[in-house]
Order: structure tokens, then sequence, then C-alpha cells
DNA sequence: CATTTCATATACCGTAGGGTATATTTGTAG
DNA sequence: CTACAAATATACCCTACGGTATATGAAATG
């Protein structure tokens, strides 16, 4: 890696968390330069603007969480098995993904709803991905006989909205049980919707 | 209503779906300013500052969203018939609260995560409230033998946490179908839950 | 070792942010 | 109709925001 690419990860890395943490508008040159031990000049030097930091910030946040848990999805052969691995990572991580400031998904995409075009249309990327990655699980599931034959769709916009909205309950009222039991309970709709 | 009141008033109802769009940060003065058509002078001969205006104005999209539905859940008798109510409200209203910015707990929880202490404290009191009026019902439909016996607190959240991430999802990729098909869901859980 | 290239720091700019002290206006009570 | 109080506007403050032009420093190449 060269040094520009090497400082521009570096920027990155160091400020991910800060932007969602403080939102867009919410965080300052100061505190991307802070962070970085870096000056404005040479932030301006590998990112064409603020946005542009903000836009890559969420990407690596994003992966930050994602990463380990579709490695571990890919890992498991049954539909089943992957969903109930993926709802489970929630479990063991959602500490961390409070430390970085919660969801970058739900915080960006709140973040992000008016204005900043840039960073809303990757956040929306990013939710069709995920939700994408479930529907073909799921389908891979029904056309192996392994589940019944439901709306996959809506299935996994459901297990997706859950899951946001646990993340945000649990995290607001510093509750975790909140989204353990969510949780729980997404994984008994996984059950029910097997073939016996 | 003298006349400092009305206009505290006026700037309260005019700059509510500002805050909610963009945000506490992401609200400048000069927004209030443009919206309400007064001066800084006025603005802080009403308030003491952003912040309080931000505070009043959170209150105020909340009371928006949830006077109608509570005179609405009020005139029911039955538990079931409340919790019906309630979420059939989304259906009528989704259109509201999406032109308003989308759900004000949900912007300002995630916008006020981090820092900005008195509007985190005011969200907190809201979800609390909010999800003690579902408990209330539910277990007064339990002691009406009109509900099974179930995890009330647990089943409160699901619902809180359903309808927040559906609202999120919803706004943040234009498909209203969404929330809707996850409100049908709800429906069918809470018929579930009853006494046959 | 000299030279060039690339990355980072310095020093600066204009603007607009939140906030306030003071002047002006607007209602209101005698 | 005047005098007073309350509410609003004016004019200003300092700070720090995002951004840039330029100078300095560190690697790489001949």
């Amino acid at each position: 890696m060269v040094r520009s690419e090497k400082t521009k990860q570096l920027i990155i890395e160091k400020t991910a968390s800060i932007f969602n943490k403080k939102g867009y508008t919410g965080t300052y040159l100061s505190d991307l330069t802070n962070a970085t031990g870096l000056t404005k000049g040479s932030i301006y030097g590998n990112f064409k603007d603020k946005n542009e930091v903000a836009v890559e910030a969420f990407k690596y946040n994003f992966k930050l969480q994602s990463e380990k848990i579709i490695q571990k999805i890919d890992r498991e052969i049954d539909a089943t098995d992957k969903l109930l691995v993926f709802l489970d990572f929630y479990r063991t991580t959602f500490g961390r993904i409070f430390d970085n400031g919660g969801c970058a998904i739900l915080n960006t995409a709140v973040d992000s709803d008016d204005g900043n075009d840039m960073l809303k249309r990757e956040v929306i990327n990013t939710i069709q991905n995920w939700h994408q990655r479930i529907v073909n699980i799921l389908k891979e599931g029904i056309r192996q006989n392994e589940f019944m034959s439901i709306d996959v769709e809506n299935f996994s916009y459901r297990i997706i909205a859950m899951v946001e909205g646990s993340i945000m309950l649990a995290k607001t009222l510093d509750k975790p049980h909140i989204l353990l039991q969510n949780i729980d309970f997404l994984e008994s709709e996984v059950r029910n919707i097997r073939n016996k």
C-alpha cells in the first residue's frame, strides 16, 4: 500500500466511529484532525471534501459490522442455519455495535434523510444488498424444501425492521435485553417457517 | 393566550418539522428565523437557547403524532380493539409522518444519542411512556381474560421495535408497503394472543 | 548524492454559526 | 392620549466552520 493509501485508510478508521456517533453535520473537520493527528491540508489531500470522508466512513462502519457475519453465514449449508447464525451474531456483537455508536445503517439512514444525497444513496444500496442476501437464503431454503413457501420479500424486511428497531430501543434505553429478546423471537419465527 | 405565548407557539409549530428533518446540529438559527419570519432577538426573547427550542419542537412533533391516536385508543373498550386501533393508525397516517420528516422518536433518539442530554432524556421518557401505555392495555386484557398470559414487557417492546424499524425502512427506501405489511403482521400477532 | 515527485503541514480566507446588549416598536392600563 | 411594560428588531460580538493556495518535508528514481 502506497503512503497515500495508508493515510486514507487511517483517516477512515480513526473517524468512522465519530461520524457514526455524531452524524454528518455534527462531525467537524476539527474532529477529524484531532482524531487522526493530521491537519486539514492532509485530509483534503486525500479526500475531495468532508462528504467523501463521511461516505467512506459509512462503508467502513458497515463493513466492520458485516464482514465477519457474512463469513459465518457462508460457512453454513442449511438455510435455517444461515439465518440462525446471522441472528445469533447480534447476541455476541451488540456491545461492540453500541460502542461504535449504534448500527451504521440506522444512524446514517436517519442522518442523511434530508439532503446529503451521496450518503443516502449509499445507505439505500447497503440496505437493499442486505435484504437481497436474506431473500436469497430464504429462496434457496424454499427450493430445498427446507422452508414453507412464504413471502420472502416480506419476511426479510420484517427481520431487518425488527433488528434495526430493536437496536434503536436497546441503545436509547440502555436495555440490551430488548434486542436479545427480539432476536429470540426472530429465531422462533425462522423455526416456524420450517417444513416438519 | 398572551402575546409571548403565541409567539412561542408559532416558533415551535413552524420549526418542529425542520428539527425533525435536519436534526439538532443540522438545524441552524437561520432556519428558525426563515421559517418563522422572526429575528434571532425575538427567538432568544422566548427561549433560553437553541436546545430549548429543539426540546419543545420534539415534544410538539410527538404530540402531533400521538394526540389523535390516544383519543382513538381511549374510545375503545376491549384491549384487542385498543391495540388494533393503535396499529391501524399508522396505515392512515404514515404519509403525514413521512412528510414531517419521519417518526420524531426515531429521529431524535438517533440524533441525540451522542451529547444533547436534555433531548435524550426527553426521548427516553417519551418511549417509556409509550411502552407503558401498551403494557397497561395488555395487562388489562389479560386481567379481563381477553388475552393469554404473555410477557407484556417483551411483547410491547416488540411492537415498538417493529413499528420504528419499519418506519425507518419504508421511509429510507421509499416503500410504504414495508410498513403496511409489518403492521399486518403485528395485527396478526395481537390476534394470536387472544383467548379463543 | 542530486533531483524530482508525492504527501503533509502552514497559514490563510470568507462565511455563517450561536448568542447578546441595546434600540425600537407594539400593545395595554390609567 | 399618555406612560409604561413587554415583545421584537437591530446591530453587533466572537468563534470556528469548511475549504484552499502555498510552503515544507519525506520517499523514490536516476
